[in-house]
DNA sequence: CACGAGACCTGTTCGC
DNA sequence: TGCGAACAGGTCTCGT
């Protein structure tokens, strides 16, 4: 489910920046493994000894994983497509998705919530083991528009599965990238070796305001999955199939690429050229 | 290398 | 009303 602003969101309220509680500072009492399957690494015995007593040093972000930095390990959280996160009072009543629920000083509990059982976990004492095949983070500032040119001349896939590609770049998922090049007049099927120097330029200011737009509705927020986001309100493409164009007013297409939904305006983004 | 299909999962919505 | 199909924010693996 979350892309990179709603993992963004998540962030920022688990270090207390959005008014309750942070995680920095708190030590974790206990872990509960309620669906095993969720932990990735390590085995659930040494995954509970070993984390018990550890504090919360920071919370970050990198691409769509929530990195918590413990003492002396490191915990990495991927919310697949239908995780999330409750921070509360460890009195709170379980929910009837939760997967892994760690317990806090100050009797707090951090649960995660997944219904479909994608999401996973990882203790590591080196995050990069799992990190470290990821693309540029793209509101980084060594992501550049020479630089995503310079790799976009490299390959002949299309755009709409090649910005999914985590490796190509790290965040953007189905709503953002049918956002980003709706925003850019770019066709999901154009091959990304065609793009001319200033397409790739449009292409990289789409990825950064649409993320950034993102971020500043607190994400976006579908069906029963994640809350609080505003950016569902402003999608210009993304499940709004028939509906105006808000740039033209020709009728929003959907169609399947790479066995995933995909929007696009078929005046505004072309094929060809 | 690039692509498609299938797997992993549960819940909601849509069409008949 | 009921029931099956289609669909959902992600990623991995396998076969061609």
């Amino acid at each position: 489910m979350p892309e990179l602003p709603e993992v963004e969101t998540i962030a920022s309220t688990l270090r207390g920046e959005r008014g309750g509680p942070g995680l920095p500072g708190r030590v974790i009492q206990r872990a509960h493994l309620l669906w095993p399957r969720t932990l990735a690494e390590p085995a659930p015995a040494e995954f509970a000894a070993r984390i018990a007593g550890q504090p919360v040093r920071q919370v970050g972000r990198r691409a769509k994983y929530l990195v918590f930095q413990l003492e002396p390990d490191w915990l990495l959280l991927h919310l697949r497509m239908s995780g999330d996160l409750r921070l509360e009072p460890a009195s709170a009543p379980l929910q009837p998705h939760d997967r892994l629920c760690l317990e806090l000083d100050g009797s707090l509990r951090l649960a995660f919530n997944d219904a479909r059982k994608f999401g996973r976990a990882w203790l590591l004492a080196d995050p990069q083991a799992v990190l470290c095949r990821l693309g540029p983070e793209p509101l980084a500032e060594d992501f550049t528009p020479a630089g995503l040119h310079h790799k976009l001349m490299q390959t002949r896939r299309q755009l709409k599965p090649l910005l999914l590609d985590q490796t190509f770049i790290a965040g953007l998922g189905n709503i953002y990238t049918d956002e980003a090049l709706h925003m850019a007049g770019l066709h999901p099927l154009r091959r990304a070796d065609s793009l001319s120097t200033s397409e790739a330029e449009t292409l990289w200011h789409a990825i950064r305001s649409v993320l950034a737009d993102g971020i500043r509705r607190n994400g976006a927020s579908i069906d029963w999955v994640y809350r609080g986001g505003d950016f569902q309100n402003h999608f210009r493409v993304y499940q709004r199939t028939g509906q105006p164009c808000p740039v033209c007013g020709a009728a929003v297409v959907r169609t399947v690429v790479g066995q995933r939904g995909t929007h696009y305006c078929p005046q505004c983004q072309k094929t060809g050229s």
